[in-house]
DNA sequence: GGTAAAATGAAAATGATTTTCATTATCGTT
DNA sequence: AACGATAATGAAAATCATTTTCATTTTACC
């Protein structure tokens, strides 16, 4: 287990444009509220919950309602373009998601995420898959600590 | 990482027994509602949210609230005698929490649990420590699946 | 048994999320 | 470029988990 591979963060605006684009080939409709709330979520560098979201993206579109947040985030989800956080306060929030189902780090202070990849959940699974009888579905492997800004 | 440990049940008498004696033992007194709660959940195979102990706890004394159950949990969780787990629905669910911080697998069709311990995560820790600047100050592991009873 | 402090339950408050429904916007078709 | 079916929206209300408040009861200790 020594690799670990921190993942990059893709430019901005050409995530948003991708997720647009895939949410109208899956029949979505493109809106304006959809893209506000795009373009604030791939711009962040933290998980941002549904409140967080709904200010941000009033400042793009001041009509846009906090129900429409919800059911962008959904459908979002849905497509796997973001993924969900379990937050320390037990809300949601909301990440971009790479390329299959990455882990993640985030800093308990400022919230900035950071993604990675560890090589060996795959055979933690498939051991644990022989030893317990189960059939694993999916897994959640979350990490909570300082970041080098926030440490004391 | 091929040594997983599934971790057995204690007997369920004992071990509230002993999370009550914790209990008082931290000057928390000891009360009937402590007791149908600590009972209901040191017996249980799976993952109980607060609303399901409350229900299993009134069988044993019918006048505890449901305040008391989330205050009693709050309580045992705070010794670390228990542990939350994030259910699917968003809901917390709560579970016996043995020698430190395990990790688990819950079946998503009947909840029950299993308990592992894996030899990976101190290790897998400190690299990421290394790589991301952060300090970690703790971790989430919960995989899902089906159990052997309730595959198709 | 008496008493201070802790614990309780009921009711109300809070906060996140979902549902309902009447109105509006989008997209493929004219 | 207007049309119409349908998806999407926002506002308000409903739900559901959880927390707070507060007057009453219980516990641990003297």
């Amino acid at each position: 287990m020594a690799d670990l591979k921190l993942i990059p963060k893709l430019a901005s605006d050409e995530l948003a444009e991708d997720w647009l684009e895939q949410l109208s080939g899956k029949g979505y409709r493109s809106t304006a509220a959809r893209r506000a709330v795009a373009r604030v979520l791939a711009h962040s560098q933290s998980a941002l919950r549904p409140q967080e979201l709904h200010t941000a993206a009033k400042s793009l579109n001041p009509r846009i309602g906090l129900v429409t947040v919800y059911r962008t985030l959904e459908a979002m989800e849905e497509l796997g373009l973001i993924q969900s956080v379990h937050l320390a306060d037990g809300s949601h929030g909301y990440l971009a998601e790479f390329s299959g189902h990455q882990h993640f780090l985030t800093c308990l202070v400022c919230g900035k995420v950071i993604y990675f990849e560890g090589d060996d959940m795959s055979q933690m699974t498939r051991v644990l898959e022989e030893q317990s009888g189960y059939s694993i579905e999916g897994h959640w492997l979350q990490f909570e600590g300082r970041c080098a800004d926030c440490r004391e």
